[in-house]
DNA sequence: AAACCAGTTGACACAAATTACCATCTGCAC
DNA sequence: GTGCAGATGGTAATTTGTGTCAACTGGTTT
């Protein structure tokens, strides 16, 4: 990760940290450790992923915790759970419109960076009286790994 | 649930059976329940929602035969976990692509019949190695009654 | 229609993922 | 520094999904 991510991301963080102010969460050290790993990580990472990488350096830090900060941070809009088809809860930091790929196989997800892929418009409103606010595109195909191991 | 509607579903059913028996799959009681229950149901059910269905009808089912015969189905390709934003897995017996509407408070999922959602095209293969084989489209809102139960 | 058998099921144990509860602790406003 | 609302850790419980194996059954053969 060049000198210009690291920028980009401690900006990122800096604009997370002003919206729990805004929002009355205070910045314990779990919640802050949390929304780094989140934002360093572009892979999307399950609940136990972020557990395993927090644990190291916040001895003691327990699961349910990071379960809690992360249905905090859903609420509070600084993350979004994403959709797959695995029954896995994944997350991601990035919460401005984009799309993913997921392995049929393994189930890891991984972002679509190529772009073109928007919808002209969407209506707000569907006819079984759902109010739409945002859509994501999942594509489903098989990682690089799964590939090869043609395990069936 | 309209006649012309019941018509569909039995052709759907008939077809359905005839891939069971293409495929050397024995057309056993529960797995011809769980046929109709996921086509009547439009819904994408979960496999608990699916086990409660069907345990009224077939007295002594065991949940692990429900769990066992999705994963049989999504196999033979009779039907299709699909993919939600919730951490619990969800089935569609409709296996063409069509998109969904998933409610972000109490994460039910519909169809968006909508249509002129479609991609013109996409590409095959992906920059992180991924090879992709299909998209759907995700739209997150809110459902009627949640929109209602103004909690939060 | 009785017998056979591969494939299927039910029951139970187990593992993984998530939530509930409550006593203790801590960020932060004063 | 003090106080306290809110956050955390630990444990238990629940929900969701998988592994194992003996008993059963759909579909074919005789």
């Amino acid at each position: 990760m060049g000198k210009n991510d690291q920028t980009i991301n401690s900006e990122k963080i800096q604009r997370m940290e002003d919206i729990c102010r805004a929002r009355g969460l205070s910045l314990t050290h779990q919640r802050l450790a949390l929304l780094h790993s989140l934002i360093e990580r572009t892979d999307h990472p399950t609940t136990d992923q972020l557990f395993d990488d927090l644990k190291e350096s916040i001895q003691g830090l327990s699961r349910t915790t990071v379960y809690r900060i992360l249905e905090t941070f859903v609420r509070a809009g600084l993350v979004v759970k994403i959709s797959s088809p695995q029954a896995k809860a994944r997350f991601d930091a990035n919460t401005s419109r984009h799309h993913h790929v997921s392995c049929l196989q393994c189930g890891q997800v991984a972002d679509l960076e190529v772009s073109g892929f928007d919808l002209p418009s969407f209506p707000k409103n569907h006819p079984s009286g759902f109010q739409l606010y945002d859509y994501a595109i999942t594509f489903s195909g098989l990682c690089l790994r799964c590939q090869h191991s043609s395990n069936q």
